[in-house]
This record gives structure tokens, C-alpha cells and sequence, in this order.
DNA sequence: AGAGGTTGCGAAAACGTTTTCGTGTTGAAA
DNA sequence: TTTCAACACGAAAACGTTTTCGCAACCTCT
């Protein structure tokens, strides 16, 4: 077993002190090119890294950046992660994952281990229940420590820092509006509980979207989802009853089980009834039929998240408080899932 | 903004040695009582937090883990830094996650990047131009340097070390016999091309079942697929030759694309063909027809690797140099994509 | 009163770097 | 021969901890 080397043994192998072993290996004139191409080799043979642990206590920098979301299971939080990677390999950056697993508590806890000097910064996604519980403490007390922050996706208003978002309001519109023009009356809408902003925001597309048109907005063809698992029945009851000719659904899980349900009631997908989804992910793309979706880039979210905050990171002239909300574009993705005029 | 607090500047605050307030938060008995509570105090009021950079250079110990993966927006892979993620926590190590991007460079470089002391260990999954190459020398480099390193699903006999893989073989057997035992004869195969390790040993899987069934294996009833990407046009080919009454296929992306093709050729699954995949990912279980497949326990798996490099983490006690090798359970789950007798 | 034992605290080393500053040696110019 | 710059290198501080050791001051016995 051969131990990493220090600069340290070095020295005291060739028999010079630490200052000329560092300074030889950072090629700087002030030693003689004699030592200098002692040192490398010597060095280099004995495959000499500088140890990172000790430059992040010296420099106060640890090029890692953190990242808290609330689960990894999951195919847009996989892609944002992916696009983060990248930016932050680009730039010689770490990424260091931790998952509040939709928990408040795990949140803070995850936060304030990693804040005590292991990153450098944060990138996050809020928990269901740090939404729910508008407790934004734990994030402000970061922020004010000096460590910059970026929140994409489930974000707040209530804290001051760069975010990344889509329009959700907007694409949801956007795809309410497609059905329409498909000559649909009747559409319902599957969505999440209040609390979760995205959701709320969908949820707020889709009514503007009837209304624009001159649509009554039917409470009875609103279904709001708490626990994803058992979400079946009361898709049941709203496919049973007959009254739709059109699903908009705020993630691809809901429209997929819209559609495995309408085809157990003999409801074929989209002659019968169509449907579109959110979340352009491995189930819209493979189930069949396909499913129509409004097009959220992961990838690209995460390099805009990560590219804003090693921008921030780098800046290092003090406060620029200028922070600023990026949008990405969202697309609607029609596959089989929806009929067309 | 308020940085974070220092044992000397509250040594200072307090007019007494650094030493003694950090005796006083460890509640050493050495300090008295009075001191004590008032540093604690003092402590309390700014929010000391210890620095886990200067920790981890004190203890030589980092407190995380490394993972390196071929990808991240993948459901196994997914799952298992689940898996990972929860033990690490529970444990209090954090996880610090590369991507090699199936190539062999990137895992070297991510690999070398966090051996020099961001890590006390590593957690991997090799890329497919690793396996490729059969050079593993960057794994047993850090292995000499003395940190454990856990190999999951991809993992090489050239490398002494602990792993954890499914018993990839077995499964498959089990999978093809299944078929068999529905009275199948003509059972293709869709697979990938024979270096990755996990794709070569499901393959021999089929070949064993066959033969254990005295069934002859026809290789025209093999397709090996090398770029996942266009994999329809072999597939199509095996389709429409009606050669075969199922498939077996060693992901859940083969299988749901071979189901597709199917259905555009008009043989509907399960009637005119079954179907069986590999990994129960998101795609098996909400496609329709629902597909019968193998299933890996991402989370076991991760956490046991977990498990595992951590027992030797802080093991401690010098070279235990027995290496073992995990299996974790498959099971085979049938849903709608398969007939039974 | 002196010996010995507690008690309470501080100095300093150590982890592995980088960097500033000081210093001894050399060579050249005066 | 003296003076001064250039050169080559080392000592030490700093980053933030923990821990070992040493040392006063006080107390308690004889």
C-alpha cells in the first residue's frame, strides 16, 4: 500500500524545506532550474497530487457545489443533475447530492451540514413540505452567511436569489389552448394539491386558458391529487362519469394512469377521450399510445442553475445584489396521445 | 452578512485560548463549569458550527463518499444512489456524485479528481469503454492508496475489492424458463454486444435455459444492439420474420421498444408474442401493456454497497484483506406482457 | 510550613497547503 | 577591497480544528 505523498516527505527526501518543494512544483522562478526539474521528477515519479482538503482549508474555496433536492428518482430531477454535472465538471467543479426527500426537516439538516464549510454554494428544488410550511430560514441564513443561492423549479418568492424556473403558467395555457383549438369543450384537468407551486401554477394556466376562450371553469372536472399512490380512484370517477373529452395533467405520472384507466373502461386514447401530459420523461415518450407533453429541458435548467451560480462564485467583487429569474422555454410535444383537427 | 463564527474569534470575544473553548463545546472535564456554560453560551448565541474542512484535514477522514456512475438519468442507476444516499445519511457520510458518461477518460479523471483526499472511498459502476478496454488500473491505483472501493453491477474479476451484482445469469435463466414453461419454443433474444459485462452474462443466461430444455439456440433469433439509439431496425427485421413467439429482453428499453414495433405490425402483446424485460423500471410498470420483467432492487443494491464500504470505513483496523461479493435477489414479476398456460 | 495532589487553563503541534518575508551567498560594479 | 543587487532558498504564518503536555494556583494533608 502505497500512501499518497506529501509535500512534506518530499522535502525531506531531497533534503530541502516545504517552501521549495511548492514553489518548484508551481514553477516559479525564485528556485533554480536545477531544483525545479529535481523536485518534478522526483514528484512526478512518486505521482504527487496536492491534497484537496488542505487547499479548500487555504484557499477558503472548495469548488463543490451543492446540490439539495427532494428526490433522485425521478426523471426531470435525474436530467436537472445531469445538466448541473456538466457545467460544474466544465468548470473543475464537484457536485455533492443530498435528498430532502419531499421532508422538511431533512431539508434544514442536509442544508446546514453541508453550509459548515463543505460547499461553496447551493442549487435546490424546495421539499413538498418546506412549500407547504413557508419556512425559509434555513435558506435565508445561508444566503446571509455569504454562500449564494439558486433555486429552480419549486421555488419562493420569499427569499431573495437567482432562480431558474419555466413558465408553468404559461405551458399549461399553451396546452389548454392546444386542446381547444382541437374543437374540445370539455377538459379536465388532474393536478396536485395547492401547496406545490408548480402545480398551482398549471392549475392557474389551465383555468386562464378556458376562460380566454369563454369557458366556465367546472369545479367537477378539477381533481387534485395529495398522494401519488392511490391517485386512481378518483381518476376513476372522472372517467367513468363521461364528462370529458380531454385530460390535461400536471406530471406524466397522472396521465399515464388516466390513460391506463380510460383503456380498462374501454376508452381508447385519443380517439375517445385525449390526453396531455407534463414533463417530457421516459413514460411520455415509451408508453403507448405516446403521450403529448409540455417539454420541460432538465438539462438545460441545470446548466442555466449551475452556470449562474459558479458565475456568482467567481464574481467574488462583494454583493452584486442584483439576483435575477431565468426562464426556460418549454415546448408542447405532440405524439399520439392527442388527436389533431 | 454575518459569516460563520470561529473558535478564535470567540476565544478572543472571551479573552480566554482557543483551546479552552474548544475543550468547553466538548464538554471536557478539564474546564470548569463556569467557563464552560459561558462559552457554550457564546457558542450558541453566534451559531458555532465546526468546520468540516478543517475536521476532515484534522481526521484525515472526509466523511463522504464517492460515487461514480455511467449516467444519472437512468431509473437503476437512479435508484441505487437512492439506495446509497440513505445508508451514507443515516451514517453521516454525505455523497458526492460523478458522471464518467460511459467513457473511460472521464472516469479516470473524476476518479483521480476525488482520491486526492475528497473522499474516504468510493462507490462504482464502470462505463461500457472501461469494460471495453479491460483497463482498470486507475481503480487499483486508488485501491493501493488505501482507499476501499465497492463495485456494483458492472464490475470486473480483474480488480480484488468488494462488489455487489445480481446474479445476472440465474435471472436470466429463470426469465427464459418461465417462457419455456409456457410452452414457447421459438424464444428470441434481444441483447447487447458481449463487453458489457452484465449484457454478456443474461445472454449466457438464455443460452443456458435453452439448452437445459434441449431447445438448440438459433443466433438468428439473437440481436445484439450496440447504440440504443436506432436498435429498431434489427428489432424490426426480428419482427417481422414471425419467427418468434417471445422475447426476452436484457433492459426494459428493449423490451418496450420491441412491444412498439409489435403493435405497429399489428401482432398484439401478449396474444400474438410475450414479452419479458430487464430492470423493473418506470417504463415496465406504466407502459401498456405493463411489462413482466426482472427485477433488480436498485435500492438494495445501493444500500448495501453502502453498507458495505462504510463497515470497512470504519473498520479501520488495518487491511482485512477478505474481499466478498454481494448478490442481491432478483425476482421476476409478471404483469400483462406475458401469457400464462 | 512543606510535600503532594487537584484544578483550570494556555501553548503548541499536527493535518497539507501557499505565500510573504527574511537572509545568506554569489557575482559584478565602483 | 567595499557595496549592492540578484539569486536561491528557508522560516513562518495562515486556514480551523483537536489534543497533548506543561504549568501555575490552590487545597489538603502531615
Amino acid at each position: 500500500m502505497r500512501k499518497k505523498v506529501t509535500l512534506k516527505q518530499i522535502a525531506k527526501e531531497l533534503d530541502v524545506s516545504i517552501s521549495t518543494v511548492s514553489k518548484s512544483l508551481r514553477d516559479s522562478h525564485e528556485i533554480s532550474e536545477d531544483t525545479r526539474l529535481k523536485v518534478q521528477a522526483f514528484a512526478k515519479l512518486y505521482n504527487y497530487k496536492p491534497n484537496n482538503i488542505a487547499l479548500s482549508l487555504k484557499n477558503k474555496k472548495t469548488k463543490t457545489i451543492g446540490i439539495i433536492i427532494p428526490e433522485i428518482v425521478h426523471h426531470f430531477f435525474a436530467t436537472v443533475i445531469s445538466g448541473i454535472e456538466q457545467v460544474a465538471n466544465e468548470n473543475g467543479y464537484n457536485v455533492i447530492v443530498c435528498l430532502s426527500d419531499e421532508s422538511f426537516d431533512k431539508e434544514v439538516i442536509n442544508l446546514e451540514m453541508l453550509a459548515n464549510g463543505s460547499t461553496d454554494g447551493f442549487i435546490m428544488s424546495l421539499s413538498k413540505e418546506t412549500q407547504q410550511k413557508k419556512d425559509f430560514h434555513h435558506i435565508q441564513e445561508v444566503i446571509n452567511q455569504g454562500m449564494p443561492v439558486v433555486l429552480f423549479d419549486r421555488v419562493t418568492n420569499d427569499v431573495f436569489c437567482d432562480k431558474v424556473i419555466i413558465d408553468d403558467k404559461q405551458a399549461a395555457f399553451d396546452a389548454v389552448q392546444f386542446l381547444l383549438e382541437q374543437d374540445f369543450q370539455k377538459i379536465a384537468l388532474i393536478t396536485t394539491v395547492d401547496y406545490v407551486s408548480v402545480g398551482k401554477l398549471r392549475t392557474d394556466g389551465y383555468k386562464e386558458a378556458l376562460k380566454a376562450n369563454h369557458i366556465a371553469v367546472d369545479e367537477e372536472l378539477i381533481i387534485k391529487i395529495e398522494d401519488i399512490d392511490n391517485c386512481s380512484l378518483k381518476i376513476e370517477n372522472l372517467i367513468q362519469s363521461k364528462k370529458c373529452e380531454a385530460i390535461f395533467a400536471v406530471n406524466e405520472l397522472f396521465a399515464v394512469t388516466a390513460i391506463k384507466i380510460a383503456a380498462q373502461h374501454n376508452l381508447k386514447v385519443p380517439e375517445d377521450i385525449s390526453v396531455i401530459g407534463f414533463t417530457d420523461g421516459i413514460i411520455s415518450q415509451f408508453s403507448t399510445p405516446s403521450i403529448s407533453t409540455v417539454s420541460q429541458n432538465g438539462i438545460k435548467m441545470g446548466r442555466k442553475s449551475a452556470q449562474m451560480l459558479i458565475d456568482r462564485l467567481e464574481l467574488e467583487d462583494e454583493e452584486n445584489e442584483q439576483y435575477t429569474t431565468e426562464i426556460i422555454e418549454t415546448n408542447l410535444i405532440i405524439r399520439e396521445s392527442t388527436t389533431t383537427k
